[in-house]
DNA sequence: GCGTTCACG
DNA sequence: ACGTACGTGAACGCC
């Protein structure tokens, strides 16, 4: 900071600027911040053009000023402001804070009178001064010295004043604004100035008289019949104005210039502040070491390597301690078949220990399998499903482990996108150490482990495992306190084990046929390319949708249906509604298929089988969906094609192992409306269910108010797709486009519903209030999920948040069903030694292979233990199908 | 890295 | 009047 400048903001009206000048940011718990954003974006741009040494943000107090005694109805037309602004003043002045940016606000006067104050102190002090604002009035501080920077529109760009300039612009001196202020008022602070005298008329008095009192001296000289009678019956108001519209430069502040000195910014409060508020691009601007780089840690943490024959000593310590965290040190996150490196180990209350394991691991197995599957010694960890995988690839069971914080987290707050142990930590312990990404970086330039410096190994194995165990006893109580602890200990803890499980088995897959398919594909893809060609008559990339809808909407000229943000749609909707307008449109939506089933299916999944098990080791994630699903990776496993019979023909190559398995595939049939009469305990329904009836079948006929027997095809398609509607949190608008009628019809089908099952209506009702009320919703097993959007301003997101308060306990309690079922099904497998195991799970569908000498025993035992897990209002169904390939599961 | 599209429940 | 179905993941184009 060599240079002498001071720079004054005005952060009242430049945050209302930002503000109105972006649209309505919301994060994803729905607080508002496109007026923080927008301000933030300004002050970066502008510190680092001008680097000023000083710095302060000047506020305007709430209450009366001096103004308003001198004139009651000062201001007396503002708007209040808007809720969506005013939560965004805190915030800015948290941020401020930790920028170590000084605020400054006086009762009585407005932010423009300190900054004015500030700038008379500031040229006292012989600095260069810099206003920022939004408001022109600042032009009557200019100076040589002082310059305003105003925004011009929008939040980039910004224009410079000082006196010279003004003169130039306007042709009047910076002071002579205040006179014009006399003159012309202004609407939004309700100054009422002189009638009929507008800027123009204005600046020209001004440069003929120079001030408003020679104004009136020379009156008579004034020309205009009509201007002058304005003036001189407007007098009074006019010298009121102009006393209103002048910023005073005495305010009686109790700061000096030296208090605003720029200091360093708290970067950890800060980084934390832009991680809450989503500011991505303006993480950017913390400095890597406090991002959470290795010798900025605020705390430090030491582990010791062990060697083998320090093993004895470490067993003693579990033996006494009866309880350690672990955690493995791999060389890729590709655990099922990468280099185990290391693992380290800690007891609580003593030193972490690391064991090195890359020059082999057999001793280390033989030690210490009696401890992982002794069923007295309790483990924790952090994502231990990695960690479970790893024990199954050394052949060693894990008994009672009762801690995961990554999966406790998720129960506290399964909203949450981050669950690395670093957030852990800062969430609850305050202190933060290095984890995986901050070591390795991420992308393409992320390091491997194995290049790393042991030191930086030993630190990062005793930071997960000592916030493990010191995370353990906060996070446990709060689970309790919300009534998780069931949830936690009997489903989702369990659950982790069967995950690894299904990971580490994986799915069978017969290579050959994906690339018979494949085959076929292309060939079919290279007929469609050329007929599009053809019929486009030029070749283009039909990948590109702005190249197709440059084709379609300009060069052959259909008409645009819809538009995205970046150009013309071109999804199949879109393309559904042309198909008969041009041959070409029915092959590109074949194209679109096929490429689609060739590319992610075919191409996607031989790249993930397996070369040593020729299998398909799917992850499972279990902390990602905020409904409380389990969600699948590299690949996804649960939206392989099913639904048109080109792509159903995938599932012939997931096949069995060998020829002593079959498949088992046993799905529930309407879960989630079953829930949902369990929950809405509509008589209705919960009748339907009971007596076994075709569900979409009785809501036709409630809805469409016809017998049962003349329930037509087309009636039962309609009603299923109003009980989609009802479980995903109706809209008119939404069942309309499903079923390409009017909204007024569908609002009457809604309606209709709503009459027939009016505990259905009750219970969204009642939901909505409930997540208003208490600001989140539950499952039937207690599973919670906050919904800030509730009570947003906004209708749009509040509405979100009414259909997700809607669907939440709905589509959650249906993953605590099948999640239950899971664990319940895997520990049966387990307790009758069966050979039979578990592989998959699609929401509601469990698939099992099944040792053929065992396909009776399971059958029944799965169908019995998936209807049976919990007891509803309404019978729970599943249907259940056996094949050697998951097509013959149909 | 984001937007579009499309696969599933 | 607002502009919307709920929950996911992968490939691709484009900047």
């Amino acid at each position: 900071m060599e240079n002498n400048r001071i720079m004054i903001i005005d952060g009242s009206s430049l945050l209302h600027r930002a503000f109105y000048a972006l649209p309505l940011l919301a994060t994803k718990k729905g607080l508002y911040t496109n007026g923080v954003y927008g301000f933030l974006t300004m002050l970066y741009k502008i510190q680092d053009q001008y680097k000023p040494k000083y710095m302060c943000v000047a506020f305007d107090k709430k209450g009366p000023t001096f103004r308003h005694k001198a004139y009651e109805e000062y201001k007396g037309t503002r708007q209040s402001t808007p809720s969506e602004l005013a939560q965004q003043f805190p915030m800015i002045r948290e941020i401020l804070s930790y920028m170590k940016i000084k605020t400054l606000e006086m009762s009585e006067y407005e932010a423009d009178d300190i900054a004015g104050t500030l700038a008379r102190l500031g040229e006292e002090k012989s600095l260069d001064v810099i206003l920022v604002t939004g408001d022109k009035d600042y032009l009557q501080l200019a100076t040589d010295k002082t310059k305003v920077l105003i925004t011009r529109k929008g939040i980039t760009e910004m224009e410079i004043y000082d006196r010279s300039k003004i003169i130039e612009d306007y042709g009047i001196e910076p002071k002579q604004f205040i006179d014009l202020k006399g003159l012309m008022g202004d609407k939004s602070d309700n100054i009422p100035g002189v009638p009929g005298v507008g800027e123009k008329t204005g600046i020209k008095l001004l440069k003929e008289y120079g001030n408003l009192e020679k104004i009136y001296e020379n009156i008579d000289s004034v020309s205009g019949k009509k201007l002058k009678e304005n003036l001189i019956e407007n007098k009074q108001l006019a010298f009121i104005s102009k006393k209103l519209g002048e910023i005073i430069t005495n305010v009686p502040l109790e700061i000096s210039i030296d208090d605003l000195e720029v200091e360093e910014p708290d970067w950890k409060e800060l980084k934390l502040m832009f991680e809450e508020l989503e500011f991505k691009s303006l993480l950017d601007r913390i400095p890597d070491k406090y991002t959470g780089k290795g010798e900025e840690v605020k705390r430090e943490f030491k582990a010791i390597q062990i060697y083998q024959n320090e093993f004895i000593a470490l067993i003693e310590e579990i033996k006494v301690a009866k309880k350690f965290a672990f955690k493995f040190i791999l060389d890729d996150t590709n655990y099922i078949e990468n280099e185990i490196i290391g693992i380290g180990i800690k007891t609580p209350g003593n030193i972490t220990k690391y064991i090195d394991l890359s020059q082999g691991i057999d001793d280390f197995v033989r030690e210490f399998k009696k401890i992982f599957e002794d069923e007295t010694i309790e483990k924790s960890g952090h994502n231990l499903k990695v960690d479970i995988v790893q024990l199954f690839r050394l052949e060693m069971n894990i008994k009672n482990y009762v801690f995961d914080s990554m999966i406790a987290q998720y129960l506290l707050n399964p909203s949450q996108s981050n669950y690395s142990i670093n957030n852990l930590s800062e969430e609850y312990l305050g202190y933060y150490g290095t984890d995986r990404i901050e070591l390795l970086g991420k992308g393409k330039k992320a390091k491997k482990i194995s290049d790393l410096d042991k030191e930086d190994i030993l630190a990062h194995i005793s930071f997960i495992l000592e916030t493990v165990l010191d995370l353990e006893p906060l996070m446990v109580s709060k689970i309790k306190e919300l009534g998780m602890n069931s949830l936690y200990m009997d489903i989702e803890l369990p659950l982790v084990e069967v995950l690894a499980s299904m990971e580490f088995i994986g799915f069978k897959i017969d290579e050959g046929e994906l690339q018979k398919l494949g085959k076929e594909y292309d060939n079919e893809i290279e007929t469609l390319t050329k007929d599009i060609y053809n019929l486009a008559g030029i070749e283009f990339n039909i990948n590109s949708p702005k190249q197709i809808g440059e084709i379609l909407f300009e060069k052959l000229g259909l008409p645009v249906i819809k538009k995205t943000k970046t150009g013309y749609s071109t999804d199949v909707e879109v393309l559904e509604k042309l198909i008969d307008q041009h041959p070409i449109v029915e092959k590109i939506l074949r194209y679109r298929q096929i490429v689609k089933l060739k590319s992610t299916y075919i191409d996607g999944l031989i790249n993930l089988i397996n070369k040593n098990t020729n299998r398909i080791h799917s992850s499972f994630n279990q902390t990602i969906a905020t409904t409380g699903r389990i969600s699948s990776t590299d690949p996804n496993l649960q939206n392989i094609p099913i639904r048109t019979e080109d792509g159903r023909r995938i599932r012939k190559a997931f096949v069995t192992d060998t020829n002593v398995y079959k498949l088992l595939d046993g799905d529930y049939s309407q879960i989630e409306l079953r829930v949902l009469a369990h929950i809405s305990k509509d008589p209705k329904l919960i009748e339907a269910f009971i007596e076994g009836e075709d569900i979409h079948k009785k809501t036709a006929s409630e809805v469409f108010h016809v017998e049962l027997e003349d329930v037509t095809p087309e009636l039962r398609y309609r009603a299923k797709a109003v009980n989609f509607g009802i479980v995903y949190g109706i809209s008119d608008f939404g069942l309309s486009k499903d079923l390409n009628i009017s909204r007024k019809e569908a609002k009457e089908y809604i309606e209709n519903y709503f009459n027939k099952f009016k505990h259905v209506k009750e219970y969204m009702e009642n939901v909505v209030e409930k997540g208003k009320k208490d600001g989140y919703v539950e499952t039937i097993l207690n599973r919670r999920r906050y919904i800030p959007e509730l009570s947003a301003k906004n209708f749009n997101v509040r509405s979100f948040g009414e259909r997700v308060a809607m669907n939440t306990p709905i589509q959650g309690s249906a993953a605590d069903i099948i999640k239950l079922a899971m664990v319940n099904v895997y520990a049966e497998l387990k307790k009758r030694n069966l050979k039979s195991r578990l592989i998959l799970t699609v929401h509601d569908e469990l698939i099992l292979e099944v040792y053929i000498d065992e396909i009776d025993e399971v059958t029944q035992l799965v169908k019995k233990i998936m209807e049976n897990s919990i007891e509803l209002e309404v019978p729970l169904k599943v249907d259940y199908m056996i094949g050697d390939s998951w097509y013959d599961t149909k």
